[in-house]
DNA sequence: GTAAATACCGTACCATACTACGGAGTCAAG
DNA sequence: CTTGACTCCGTAGTATGGTACGGTATTTAC
């Protein structure tokens, strides 16, 4: 059995961020005998960690209650859920990679200026046919 | 001159947002004459496109901030800034190609798997040892 | 001349994932 | 037995970029 500073030093989080979970019922109400104070089991670090880890995969606390939810039940949801999130990451990749390439041609078009008194990217964030007061 | 509406209407955005902006002094406060209506000049209009565009290029309105303060002078700082914001976006397209590698890793498993009693995703959240409640 | 549209302002709310605070109670060490 | 550490709870604040609301004033159209 953990003190919830027990539990949160453990997998390596805030006290708080431990109350978080609890309202948000990522983690069960652990037993509160005696005072009143939270006594957690095994189960809930291991919960906390898995939450943990699948965040560092992209999952929102939302995805990962579904997650949690599934994973009592069919794989096949569960490869749907992953499915998704790799269709959203492959978006956001290739977004990113457009902005890249914008940002690259800027910065080379500024190594290339030869006029001090103008700004290549400047010029091209202002709109054609204007001035920037 | 734009009434509010007129330029929140030909900048594409909302009302709110342009009072927004002045908030956030990224546009300057227009003259109010008479009834204390706001009177926007061309300029306005340019500015807010100028966020817009910034923004889509992924700076964050501190930045444009900025951007608008280095765009009277050195082109050499503008050009850093973009650096900088280059850097960004390239580690983060690193993040998201090795989370866009583990899920697919996952997602394959997953149709691979002949136990129907369990989910690769799910074992390989659960921590190595542990159960999952 | 009246009604609808637009404007003003300050403040509160949205999502996300926490983090902090205040006041009170309790537990452990010396 | 006191001091400090830990816990409880509800609520508020953080960052970001807006959006919405309520009450009032003014402008525009008919």
């Amino acid at each position: 059995m953990y003190t919830i500073s027990q539990l949160a030093k453990s997998a390596n989080v805030n006290v708080e961020t431990i109350r978080y979970y609890e309202r948000q019922k990522l983690i069960n109400q652990p037993i509160k005998p005696l005072q009143g104070y939270r006594q957690y089991p095994e189960e809930t670090l291991t919960r906390v960690l898995f939450i943990k880890r699948a965040q560092h995969l992209g999952f929102t606390l939302a995805e990962i209650d579904t997650l949690i939810e599934l994973s009592a039940g069919s794989c096949h949801e569960v490869q749907h859920l992953a499915e998704h999130k790799l269709d959203i990451v492959q978006a956001k990749i290739k977004d990113m990679k457009s902005l890249e390439k914008s940002l690259k041609e800027l910065v080379s078009s500024c190594q290339s200026n030869s006029n001090p008194a103008s700004c290549p990217i400047i010029d091209s964030l202002v709109p054609s046919g204007r001035r920037l007061s």
